[in-house]
RNA sequence: GGCGCCAUCGCCAAGUGGUAAGGCAGAGGUCUGCAAAACCUCCAUCUCCGGUUCAAAUCCGGAUGGCGCCUCCA
């Protein structure tokens, strides 16, 4: 298998530290507010690689955090006149809710910041023991100067970030990049008892703190977005490497990002789209679709155009699902004649996962299976064990769209969902139409027949005529 | 200013040396009462200019055009 290592900006093969386990810790969210498709992106993308990299039978602990305090936080509890404690949990509780409407799966361990103040504390302790962090008036910095290697992952040298400076001055710091790993708190704020008075965590610690407790010292696998290279992640690699005179992770494996209208989405922008939102009228599935359609590095250029691509797309492969579940018609066979075949489309979806998680490529698999299926439905060949094959089939497309997180739902229950908006006609008046259409149609009265039709599509309804009766969807 | 990424059909998007996957849309056809779905056929030489090579979308150099990080951010 070969992942791309951000660290060496190259694929490499990827062998894991203990054979057959795997490590992998993807930094989680900051619960102030809700999510956006921003985050839900980085979400899908290690829920795939968690997923692939599950079905390919590995033994995989999968950590992601939640920073449950920070600058964030306290303002907006300050805002809202609710505790710092209120805040994160109600976001924890919404994240939770997005994540599953989004089928992601938990992760093995998912710490809390909080949780782990006294890790935290131990860790700056021994940083300071080792002259990698000093003490200023109950704060606590990392001394970026002797610690070799730093900007090893983001490519960025000292010297030139010195250069840059667009770094607020502090005197009381040694060097202008010396980060905090515990701040002192100010009156109300929450905080922690410590060596170095009441103060809690700097930005970057708990990361360190939560990956070595549930990973230990180096692991194979460290995700998020590609916005967190830097700092964030080389700072990390600072204060994990420096405490443990070892390698943080072997990969590092970095998503990119989503734009909206050819424009980064951002906090600061203030362009953002909420998961629920954006599910108001999207079916949970159609997102993971997007995303998937894109190698996980590539940039994604969100709008409604692509999305409607993106369900017309995913809706093609449910249609062949539904009609490989008809044919099955109830069978259930563990072979059948499309083994070989069956097989062959096995080994290339994983040559397409195996080389840097390409879910594109692999969905394009996806797409041959459907026009093999299709063609062979179509051709109605006298087969003996049609219905066996078609179970196989079946099996086999939700096989591996369970990695990818597709094809998962009844496909009735997915071409018959709507978008979700109010005013929609109920399955049972949908039926009750389509019985009045079918009387009409027997009696050769097209002109009412079509009536109907028309009427149905107006309301996104889309029926189609069939030997075994009339079936209906909804538009996506 | 420093560091880095990208540029493939109308749209989305794979493809890192051997002669352009896939989806959406479009054109024609089959099927259908008509449709829808499905199937068949058609639909790109890879931003530009040089170079390396028997061979380049793929490697090198340059140009142009996008974008990201360097500040909270998935």
């Amino acid at each position: 298998m070969q992942i791309y290592n951000s660290l060496n900006r190259r694929k490499e093969e990827f062998i894991p530290k203990d054979p057959g386990k795997i490590g992998i810790y993807a930094c989680g969210v900051t619960v102030y507010d809700l999510c956006h498709i921003g985050h839900a992106r980085s979400l899908v993308v290690f829920d795939v690689i968690y997923r692939y990299l599950k079905y390919r039978g590995y033994d995989v602990t999968f950590v992601r955090n939640f920073t449950d305090i920070d600058d964030k936080i306290i303002n907006r509890s300050n805002e809202r006149g609710v505790s710092w404690k209120a805040l994160a949990e109600q976001y924890i509780d919404e994240f939770y809710v997005d994540m599953d409407r989004l089928g992601l799966l938990r992760p093995t361990y998912e710490p809390r910041a909080t949780d782990h103040i006294t890790e935290i504390i131990d860790l700056v302790e021994k940083l300071e023991e080792k002259g990698l962090a000093y003490a200023v008036d109950g704060d606590v910095y990392y001394r970026l100067q002797n610690f070799k290697g730093y900007g090893k992952l983001s490519g960025k040298n000292i010297d030139d970030l010195l250069s840059g400076a667009r770094v607020e001055v502090d005197d009381r710091k040694e060097s202008p990049l010396d980060f905090a790993l515990w701040k002192k708190s100010k009156a109300g704020e929450p905080s922690w008892d410590s060596p170095w008075g009441e103060g809690r965590p700097g930005w970057h610690i708990e990361c360190s703190a939560m990956s070595q407790k549930f990973l230990g010292d180096t692991f194979d696998i460290h995700g998020g977005g590609k916005d967190l290279i830097f700092p964030h992640h080389e700072n990390e690699i600072a204060q994990s490497e420096g405490a443990s005179g070892k390698p943080l992770a072997h990969f590092w494996v970095h998503n990119g990002f989503v734009n909206i209208d050819q424009e980064k989405m951002s906090k600061s922008l203030g362009n953002f789209l909420t998961i629920r939102e954006l599910l108001e009228d999207c079916h949970p599935e159609v997102l993971r679709f997007f995303v998937v359609s894109s190698h996980y590095r590539s940039p994604i250029d969100f709008s409604t155009e692509n999305v409607a691509v993106a369900a017309a797309s995913l809706e093609r492969l449910y249609q062949s699902l539904d009609r490989l579940l008809r044919t099955a018609a109830g069978t259930a066979a563990e072979t059948s004649s499309m083994d070989e075949k069956i097989n062959f489309w096995r080994q290339e979806f994983i040559a397409a996962m195996d080389d840097d998680f390409n879910s594109a490529a692999a969905c394009a698999v996806l797409f041959e299976v459907s026009k093999e299926v299709n063609r062979w439905l179509d051709a109605d060949v006298s087969q003996n064990d049609k219905p066996e094959a078609a179970s196989c089939i079946a099996r086999f497309l939700r096989e591996i769209g369970a990695p990818l997180g597709l094809l998962q739902e009844e496909p009735q229950a997915f071409l018959q969902r709507g978008g979700g908006s109010d005013g929609e006609l109920t399955a049972t008046e949908i039926e009750a139409l389509i019985v009045d259409r079918s009387t009409a149609r027997t009696e050769r009265n097209w002109a009412e027949a079509d009536r109907i039709r028309d009427l149905l599509d107006e309301k996104g309804i889309i029926l189609k005529d069939s030997a075994d009766g009339t079936q209906w969807q909804r538009k996506h």
